[in-house]
DNA sequence: CTTGACTCCGTACTTGGGTACGGAATTTAT
DNA sequence: ATAAATTCCGTACCCAAGTACGGAGTCAAG
């Protein structure tokens, strides 16, 4: 599959076509020239385009955030891409953290609730307390 | 301030007044009882409740994910609870591995940044491509 | 050369998580 | 006791991230 349509990126993608076409109205995915009139066609790189959007996804960076990202793969403007990663990691080191303490949280309360059998109560919402010391 | 009233919840919880009432409506906090035709109070727990709640959503969870964890502090109901929590800590175990994946290709981006100064298209693409093998 | 599938494009609808608004009632300050 | 601030409540609006829809064009097969 070297080029394909739109459906067919989709499909390798595991999205939706209209998601498709909503990405590159948002300028994360380039429209290719259309060859008048006709049908435009796509390659393995956009549905690496496509994939890596969805993993950033998941990770709980917006479509902005993520065109921002895509931009840092261009090879220009290095300062500038720079800068936005370290923001960015910044950003990410802050959730690692934020997660880890959840789940400690979580692992724990699954412990005590399979010890204790009965009178809950756990660290649920304690573990989150100490959490914001600086807004 | 052992009670208050809406605003000072709101305040003290760093949130909107209208983001409690929301809250109470999507039965994410409880309304405590208004006493005849008056102005309901909230003591410090509800503080924290929110603020449980706030932090949780920093971290990706949903609204009605964070309903259900909220549950589970009721101290009832422990193997349903039990299994809740487990369902969750495997989903934020799931998310840190992304994230902490995600980390390592930004953190590779800002080294290659800084001392390539020039030809960069970095790791970023890449770092996320081998992170969906099962769909 | 017509049928059916797919593409293109615009517009509209949906869901999640709020925010804003407006009128009535109640509380607080003077 | 009256004005200003708050509360209460409902309804309406907003943004993000899609999804759905409908008409017109295009392409591939029979």
């Amino acid at each position: 599959m070297q080029t394909t349509t739109i459906s067919g990126l989709a499909q390798a993608a595991g999205v939706n076509v209209e998601t498709i076409r909503f990405y590159q109205r948002r300028g994360l995915l380039i429209e290719p020239a259309k060859p008048l009139g006709g049908i435009r066609r796509y390659d393995e790189a956009e549905v690496a385009r496509v994939l890596f959007i969805k993993a950033a996804q998941r990770i709980g960076f917006t479509l902005d955030e993520i065109a921002q990202l895509l931009q840092l793969d261009d090879g220009t403007r290095c300062s500038e891409a720079r800068a936005i990663a370290e923001h960015k990691l910044a950003d990410v080191r802050q959730r690692l953290q934020d997660l880890q303490r959840i789940e400690t949280a979580l692992a724990k309360l699954v412990d005590c609730c399979a010890a204790s059998r009965g009178k809950v109560s756990c660290p649920l919402i304690a573990a989150l307390q100490p959490a914001s010391p600086a807004v």
